[in-house]
DNA sequence: TGCTCGATTACCT
DNA sequence: GGTAATCGAGCAA
């Protein structure tokens, strides 16, 4: 699989965030291969932004957002999720592109165990494989939507990394690396061609952040199932509730 | 040393 | 449409 040169992103976050959507980001674990084709990605700008990790420098945590452009970013998300960015500009800028979602390409069968377990996650390996994964119902907590499933699979930078199997093991993975199992390819390497003129790019405002929740630094692959929903951030209710004067609370948007 | 809250998700009403 | 789950980074004291 070819991937991406390191050049593509020794450039703004903003200007390599649309120009991911489409291209495919594999991980080759131990387990197996599982490829998502991007359509969804926010753009985090270091010292200027805010919102981004890497706005008030420095840390253990955040430290390859401050190396090379072209490593994996994995950060722990609420306890029990995982996030993986892709970092640009050179060395020292701190700005990185937020993977949020995807449509799984190849490994979706590893990727249904890891999200979903299936009953063959489990089946001991002696007996039939394949019975169990035909048999099983993929939708039954809510009587077989498998379809709708299938979309969940990439959807969010959490379920995203789940699917893939990322966690903070490949903080610091250099995607840009030829025998480095964590890997992104151009649009069209692993699925159909992609008509660059066929697509169209949305931007918005990034999900779930409060700070710098105006800069439209979100973008997406305009009328695709698998791009996530838009969520404000939740607002803090501290203590006795406002008496008057509601904030706009627009924003309501759907990709 | 303790506390708050988050670049989230799944499940409930 | 609301909220529990769950833990560590970052900040206050």
């Amino acid at each position: 699989m070819p991937r991406l040169p390191r050049e593509f992103f020794d450039r703004p976050a903003t200007e390599v965030a649309p120009d991911l959507l489409g291209s495919i980001l594999w991980h080759a674990s131990p387990a197996g291969l599982v490829a998502a084709r991007l359509v969804e990605v926010e753009a985090y700008r270091g010292a200027i932004d805010p919102a981004s990790h890497a706005f008030r420098g420095r840390t253990a945590r955040n430290a390859v957002m401050f190396g090379p452009p072209g490593h994996a970013y994995v950060y722990f998300s609420y306890g029990m999720h995982y996030c993986v960015n892709l970092v640009c500009e050179p060395a020292g800028r701190g700005e990185a592109v937020l993977i949020r979602a995807g449509a799984v390409v190849a490994g979706a069968e590893l990727a249904r165990r890891r999200r979903y377990g299936l009953p063959d996650a489990v089946a001991d390996p002696a007996d039939g494989v394949g019975t169990a994964d035909r048999s099983g119902d993929p939708g039954s907590r809510r009587g077989g939507r498998v379809r709708s499933r299938d979309l969940d699979l990439a959807r969010g930078p959490g379920r995203l990394c789940q699917a893939l199997g990322i966690d903070r093991s490949l903080d610091g993975a250099d995607a840009c690396a030829s025998r480095c199992p964590l890997g992104i390819s151009p649009p069209g390497a692993a699925d159909r061609p992609l008509d660059a003129a066929a697509i169209t790019i949305a931007t918005g405002p990034r999900v779930g952040i409060s700070r710098a929740a105006d800069r439209p630094w979100r973008y997406w692959l305009a009328g695709d199932g698998h791009v996530s929903v838009y969520r404000a951030s939740k607002p803090r209710v501290a203590g006795p509730k406002p008496v008057a004067g509601r904030a706009a609370e627009d924003g309501t948007m759907h990709g």
